[in-house]
DNA sequence: TTTAATTAAGACAAAATGGTCTGATTTAAG
DNA sequence: CTTAAATCAGACCATTTTGTCTTAATTAAA
């Protein structure tokens, strides 16, 4: 699998969010995890992580819960995984090295830089506003069947 | 990091044995991991996995170790990744959903198709054979600095 | 002010991944 | 035949990731 279990969740969880109705202001997270059937403790720190990086706001108490910081036009896919994964999960070495550029490059460099530019161009320019129209016209699926 | 360390063991290896001169029969295990600093036992597994596949021959005894099963111009990158990480590796939901076609997509579906195509056609392109050979001549390395 | 509903925090457990160690088996060569 | 060099096999340990549980803190509303 590509992405870890916490950046899916954490992905299904932010579109969770951007399917919403506008009106709607904070989402509890025990019903984000029981529709999408993610375990509610685990998917509580993941939303924390986001919380910490400004990607949605929560409130304590009753009526609380979590809202996404940001229009969903000014948030995209890229950087919900990044946050997650690392900020250089799309654009490290795909050997793994610590050091590698085009003036030492590794040996799958040239061709790895083609394929990370194309995933950071099609990632960072997917809007969580045109996803969620998407999803909600086409009853695209946040679930597994 | 995108692929398991097994998986980056399993390139570096093959690239490994990509580069040595043609005359070379078997090459020990302890030499590439010496040479490319990996755990001898955990290379010798994960070598045992590819054999298996049938990317790779080995023979026990003195005078053993591995070797490639094909002539470099017919292996290539993408099915040495996709027999460690599974079969699926690029071509399976990006949301991790087991079930996940045009028939019955995932909310990120239609991008993550395009993707995916990339990454298959990059890949399943590079032989080994000029990938060796760019190794060679222009010194990219298999190592950490 | 009490209560119920919520997130926050942190200890803990389970599972997956990464890695080590010992010994058995095989093979070439002296 | 013996020895040395190698893979093979499997038990074991360590680390990371994933998940659970309990309790504290916070908040809206009765």
């Amino acid at each position: 699998m590509i992405f870890s279990k916490r950046c899916l969740h954490a992905l299904r969880a932010v579109l969770y969010l951007g399917v919403q109705p506008p009106e709607r202001e904070f989402v509890p997270i025990r019903e984000i995890s029981q529709k999408l059937d993610i375990p509610f403790h685990f998917l509580t720190k993941i939303l924390k992580e986001l919380a910490d990086q400004g990607f949605i706001i929560s409130s304590r108490g009753a009526a609380g819960g979590i809202q996404l910081a940001k229009p969903t036009s000014e948030l995209n896919v890229k950087e919900i995984i990044e946050s997650i994964e690392g900020e250089d999960y799309f654009s490290g070495c795909i050997l793994g090295f610590s050091k590698c550029d085009n003036d030492n490059p590794c040996a799958l460099h040239d061709r790895w830089v083609a394929i990370k530019a194309e995933i950071q161009m099609m990632l960072g320019e997917e809007h969580l506003e045109s996803l969620a129209d998407r999803i909600k016209t086409q009853g695209l699926r946040l679930l597994e069947i």
